[in-house]
DNA sequence: TAGATTGTTAATCGATTAACAATC
DNA sequence: TAGATTGTTAATCGATTAACAATC
């Protein structure tokens, strides 16, 4: 695995869908696969996928013959970093917040939430899925006892911002934003939206294009 | 707005970014920006900026003044079809499930989940933020019915395939696909996908990679 | 007018694809 | 061996950036 190659975004991102599309493989017994299989799952072409391959898991496969679905499928865990468990809090124990606590699929990513933050009283002290949820007024503290990295935010809008610049002052390098909005942040702060807008906006221009 | 133009996807998914900055603003009640703000807030260059936004607003704006943050709102709106109100349903009232139907803010872009669809019976008939629950095997006759064309799936993994299989038959034809599996699908159906595994590959490679 | 900003063509950069060699 | 497939360099394509003209 050459960690060192640079890699764009975008090619990153395809890893998890070869990811998925071999595991969904594996669940229906079959071994082999070829460029060719992959590309038509990926909606690329043959090229992408050896030259995709080549980076994760070089010299794994050979001329002439299928690859490996179950080496594949190993190889690109390890490279996407599936194999060790990364620790997250959660902030903000709302619908979608308490969807998250007790989702159990992460697992399958190397995600461990292993609390949840709210304002709210009554929330403090309980668990949903065997995970604490601790007041907001404790995150400080917390986030520097547990010396968790990645922050999960659900809150509502108008205090998400605030939310935001407490858990960086905490130590917090990472922040999964799935609430829409615009967040300002420092740049070594590494910030994911998942906005629903984005494939809403492919949903809609798609549609109305046809 | 020239909806014949040809954009990337890549291009399409940076607006709802622009438009989340812009509510931003307007939220603080600046009424004008530059390029360069919206450069900088998008960390892209400034003419990437006006090529952009030449397509969603044209002759919007005059050299040497500044933008009108309003307007440039109301033009991503109507580009992005967040001004018309677009129906779906939501299969798979579990956790997620049922945050998806509990939120109030999906109105934002225009999108109104008229109902939700389980397998469970005790679910059947009961509402969740107004919005009725059907059975899932009342799904056919209520997509004909209601003509919907956009389906939420928030369904368990192994059911999912079989579940999108009865939504395209039923003439469903875009797939908000929340399940972190692989789908199969005709070409002229749209599938997006929000899979969490995408964001934490980018989160894990950025921090193993530090 | 001068400074600031936008608009647009041309140049560059990077990602994808085509072509072909190598191997089983 | 022949067919199938992978691996890799070179060519192409598209997106981004640089440069500069136009306007307020």
């Amino acid at each position: 695995m050459k960690k060192d190659t640079k890699i764009s975004v975008k090619q990153l991102e395809r890893y998890p869908i070869y990811l998925n599309f071999l595991l969904s493989l594996r669940n229906s017994n079959i071994e082999k696969v070829s460029s060719k299989q992959l590309a038509e799952a990926l909606n690329c072409s043959e090229e992408q996928v050896r030259k995709d391959l080549q980076v994760v898991a070089p010299n794994s496969s050979k001329p002439g013959c299928l690859r490996d679905v179950n080496a594949l499928i190993a190889y690109l865990k390890e490279y996407l970093g599936f194999n060790k468990v990364n620790q997250a809090i959660l902030v903000g124990v709302g619908h979608l917040g308490s969807a998250f606590l007790s989702f159990k699929g992460f697992s399958d990513y190397g995600l461990d939430i292993i609390a949840g933050f709210d304002i709210e009283p009554s929330l403090t002290g309980t668990t949903i899925n065997d995970k604490p949820i601790y007041s907001i007024f404790s995150l400080d503290n917390k986030v520097k006892e547990l010396g968790v990295k990645l922050a999960i935010v659900a809150t509502p809008k108008e205090v998400t911002q605030e939310v935001v610049n407490k858990l960086i002052n905490s130590g917090v390098k990472a922040i999964w934003n799935f609430v829409p909005i615009h967040l300002e942040h420092p740049d070594d702060i590494i910030v994911e939206n998942m906005d629903f807008a984005r494939s809403l906006s492919v949903f809609f221009h798609r549609i109305n294009n046809k």
